[in-house]
DNA sequence: GCGTAGTATGAATCGGCCA
DNA sequence: TTGGCCGATTCATACTACG
């Protein structure tokens, strides 16, 4: 695995070079301009002719669409079954490698919209401003575990979810690298903003990310700073080059301020029958929920019997039989009172965890 | 031509009936093909009322392509040269849809994201919050001669251009149409505003508009109001006799008054992360309260860490545990030192808002 | 009539683990 | 592979009920 490495060389046959279900995500920000037939390749490095006539419009559609189905297959092949992939494009090709992701056995997860806040105005007043780009986040398959940090993105975001528009302003000023001449060295580079994103939602640190069309390296620069691995693609010496001198002077970020907070999710499982053995609940006390309604008493097996009944079963059971619901979560749903005040026995949990980690270390 | 007539019918098979070359625009909800699974719930046990209709059920990626492929074929043929489409979708259908254009020779336009105000959340926590939807402007061919109302619609938006991210509320409250118990007649009933924006930009007072799954009526509503012709076509007679009443108690403008309204503006809600993610803030940068008693690291995804101990959240949050009190405003509770003063993060905030300025709508 | 609290709802591809 | 059970999860808006 040629870990935190540019790759010189043609996207397909480079991944096809790499071990199959070894890469955590794929970012990948394809060519896109169909209009200039010079930039675009075959999958067989044959270069395309400029054309203008209806068949051969459909000759430069079949093209792409061949060598987006070979990049994606190889892609495909490179990623963990549990790995999601990153395409960012614009409406000249979006929809052709969307339907293709689909086609080969990819599950979209969201569409995304990277809402430019200082995009160039349309100079001719023909359309609306162009003012966004689309990124396609998807699955390997349908029924793929992959890796969502949604605790941590609702933290840093006022404590609402994170929605599909992500507002961020174009590369520009010092981000945007130069050449010799101080023009732009590459024509798209991203804002690292942007991939900063993509990497802190899907991405744990130490995952694996391919970018197999780096350009100027702002999935390696990201990476590296966030404390990820990256693998890089490039055909041009040029931007290789120029990538990894970027990448080698980014400082990476102190671990601590990477790694992910527990989430719900992940904390490990503690049964109300453990709240009962440590004494911090008593068999014979009463729950009840937030507002008195329904009670229950606790048995010495870590089971409740509701009040009024002969029904007993788990804290999850007995709090949907109550309420005649199909499923209910007994933590949030039972209370216990101390000096006076109800508490769900999920407070309970906690301290029984925050005891349990102290006593771990 | 049906001028301003519900059309009974298979909108395929209608649209065959119509004088080719006929229709200066064509407004296009078709279904979306959501492939749902099981039922899904909200976190407070509620049933989510999803779209389970057959209209919307297809077998596989190849009906569906069949199906689109054939009514973009037969709108195609009732398009004046110079007439345009617009089609709305999400991400379950819009890359199929707007590939299969492609392949048919429209010239895409524009995309176009509608942000949704109020979306649904994503109950479960998987995904980003689906928050828009897709619409693509295309011309029947890449030479047409297209209306385009720029300068009217900038004049409408403050005398900036109109971008290609619209924001507008969903179809909810008065607006949306009710059968006889209270529930809503259309699953999928798309807000006015959303329309009016449509017509004012690619149409003239008098033109015509062809909606092929009129569903409940909002385009010819809108039609009507703005003074342009509508020729409907509906399967389902319920949503055909709603949409007629609803169209007949629509009271066209007065004809000097049909200019787009000015857009509603938001304040934008500025998370941590973004300061983050925008370098004001350096993750592993240490924040203080006003007096330096309480502090805490910035962690890369825009969370806190508290000193001296486990916790990290939003922050908001890591202020609240801090102070033992249960709310917290993270603005003006941290406090970050600049050249040996302290400020609060607020003011970074500001300093990011000024940045920012026009772009965040 | 006004303010507040509570309820309803929107195009949704919305688990994981163990037996 | 399947079934059962644990237990995690929501934002903006509009409307109703009530004092």
């Amino acid at each position: 695995m040629p870990l935190d490495q540019i790759l010189l060389g043609d996207s397909i046959q480079m991944m096809a070079g790499l071990p199959a279900g070894s890469v955590d995500l794929v970012f990948a920000d394809p060519p896109y301009n169909l209009q200039l037939g010079g930039e675009l390749k075959r999958p067989d490095e044959s270069l395309v002719d400029a054309v203008d006539d209806d068949w051969d419009r459909f000759d430069s559609f079949a093209t792409y669409d061949a060598f987006t189905r070979a990049w994606l297959l190889a892609a495909r092949r490179a990623l963990k079954p549990n790995g999601t992939l990153f395409v960012i494009g614009s409406y000249h090709n979006i929809f052709r490698v969307g339907a293709m992701m689909q086609d080969l056995g990819f599950w979209i997860l969201n569409d995304i919209v990277w809402r430019k806040a200082n995009p160039m105005p349309n100079f001719r007043g023909r359309r609306f401003t162009n003012a966004h780009e689309t990124l396609i986040w998807a699955a390997r398959s349908a029924d793929a575990k992959y890796t969502f940090n949604y605790e941590a993105l609702k933290a840093g975001n006022e404590d609402v979810q994170v929605r599909s528009d992500w507002l961020f302003p174009l590369c520009t000023g010092q981000e945007r690298l130069k050449d010799g001449a101080g023009k732009k060295l590459h024509p798209t580079q991203k804002p690292e903003a942007l991939l900063a994103r993509v990497l802190l939602s899907a991405t744990k640190p130490g995952d694996v990310v391919l970018d197999p069309f780096f350009g100027s390296g702002t999935t390696g620069a990201v990476a590296r700073r966030l404390r990820r691995s990256f693998i890089g693609i490039e055909r041009e010496e040029a931007y290789a080059q120029a990538a990894r001198a970027r990448i080698d002077a980014v400082e990476p970020l102190p671990e601590d301020a990477l790694i992910a907070p527990p989430s719900a999710r992940e904390a490990p499982r503690v049964a109300f029958s453990v709240l009962v053995e440590r004494g911090l609940v008593t068999p014979g006390a009463e729950l009840t929920d937030a507002k008195g309604r329904f009670r229950a008493v606790v048995r010495a097996d870590g089971t409740l019997s509701l009040a009024g009944g002969q029904n007993v079963g788990s804290i999850h059971r007995v709090g949907a039989l109550a309420q005649g619901a199909e499923a209910c979560n007994g933590w949030t749903f039972w209370h216990v009172e101390e000096e006076g005040r109800r508490h769900p026995i999920d407070v309970l949990r906690a301290r029984l965890r925050a005891e349990m980690g102290i006593a771990a270390e």
